[in-house]
DNA sequence: CGGTTATTTGAATGCATTCAAATATCGTGG
DNA sequence: CCACGATATTTGAATGCATTCAAATAACCG
């Protein structure tokens, strides 16, 4: 039982009982070391993975060994919610930091889902989530210049940690290596470190000891013509039926997210 | 009422009946001239959309105007299923070719969904596979050079057009301007321009009168490293239950979508 | 402390872009 | 059916962003 799931699961909109249902369908979680693998591609997938604490990523690569971050996860987050609709998995698993990994069993999730149109409605919206998240990334690797994407993805990080910032100055964990960088934003780890230096310069951006400092939030997100709202959890009107100021209260309760 | 779509939705494994309800809650479909506005990303999210005849894609586009397609919807594919989960549109969709698009109106069809547990499964399956789609997508954009990028997609475009080709000649109508490839693969027009020509070259590509040919499908597949499994129907064990076969069946099915 | 991993720098190369202009094709009205 | 304007494709040349290769420095871990 997590109790940051169940949080999650009500922002998403489950009714408070069906939340910890789906929260107590949790195996005992496992712990991982940094770089260590979670998951293969091959592999059947019986398991839904939840990271409780630690950051992890799903990659894909390229015979000659090119490799993309296809997903991110950070602390409280599912890393391969894809599985429960299709039933298999499309990208290896593998921790960025240290990882506490919680296991669903995909059989008990999918029948606790049917029965509980709140769950499996929070459900959908995370995916939905998910892949809002994709297509922003898709435009990131597509059209924008390598410091424009780092930026981005710092700004997104930033608020999938800790909610839209309230004063200028940002400050979180960050474990990421300039190669995990690299991998997230397809470039190089070169480019990646020269682009981090431009950033530095520009926005004030400090990053030691695995600690991200943004001297200036305005000029990060002006730079990454970064807008948060597609990380928010209501984004229809789902939720307006229950919650009457839901969206509202949406960026809001992302801010106690941070897990 | 849509032959097409109930098919889709069978393949995809709703029930018989299911499906005939949900292709019966299609409204009027309406016709719109390549490059119209099917619908806007601002504009409040009222039905779903479904392209019953011609092509469309998602996009969305940076303040200085760089534009990134972000979904691309062939005849009988839906445009923008992720409307279903979070209420929200997230691209702008126009029409690539002359169009002929169907409306599915939301509220419509959630109740559906929430009724019929099979029609659930297949809309929740079809937004699982815009989801495979979507992250190989990030794999061109971010590791792929010019040429794998087009190899890839054009090889994308003929199976879920047709299905895994049979001879290793393929053709299909290709209405795509390479201005539009460049939107869809992140590259320059003139870039598209050469690297076709090398495609052309090397593999024995022709485009002409809005009809593509690939002289040599293995070639192609071979420069794309394209494996059609993340297209197919049956990603799981879903369907496994009711249609024994699925698995298998999945592929041959999708020849038969071409719509 | 020593080995390993991560970051940083320099220099050379290259893939893709931009700019500009020519050619070809398409659609439409005369 | 042809002419016309508009749109799409093609080519050349110059530039630039990002990559690769190589090596040095710095940080981390046991």
């Amino acid at each position: 039982m997590d109790a940051k799931l169940v949080s999650l699961l009500q922002q998403f909109g489950a009714e408070p009982d069906a939340a910890m249902r789906g929260a107590a369908s949790l195996s005992p979680t496992v712990t991982v070391a940094a770089g260590a693998s979670i998951a293969r591609k091959e592999q059947a997938a019986t398991h839904l993975h939840l990271v409780v604490d630690g950051w992890a990523h799903g990659w894909r690569d390229l015979r000659d060994g090119r490799r993309q971050t296809v997903a991110l996860a950070l602390p409280g987050e599912f890393l391969d919610l894809e599985v429960l609709a299709s039933g298999e998995r499309e990208a290896c698993i593998t921790a960025l930091s240290p990882c506490r990994v919680a296991l669903l069993p995909l059989p008990s999730l999918r029948r606790l889902a049917d029965q509980e149109p709140s769950l499996r409605g929070a459900l959908g919206r995370l995916s939905a989530r998910d892949g809002r998240v994709a297509r922003e990334w898709m435009i990131s690797l597509g059209r924008r210049s390598a410091m424009e994407r780092i930026a981005h993805l710092l700004c997104e990080i930033a608020v999938r940690l800790d909610g839209p910032p309230q004063s200028d100055t940002v400050q979180f964990p960050f474990p990421l290596t300039q190669s995990d960088l690299a991998d997230a934003t397809g470039l190089s780890v070169v480019h990646v470190n020269r682009s981090l230096q431009a950033l530095r310069r520009q926005v004030g951006l400090v990053l030691e000891r695995r600690r991200m400092t943004i001297a200036s939030w305005t000029e990060m997100a002006g730079v990454a013509e970064f807008d948060p709202c597609y990380l928010a959890a209501d984004h229809g009107d789902h939720l307006r039926d229950r919650h009457a100021h839901a969206r509202h209260a949406a960026l809001t309760e992302l801010r106690s997210e941070r897990v």
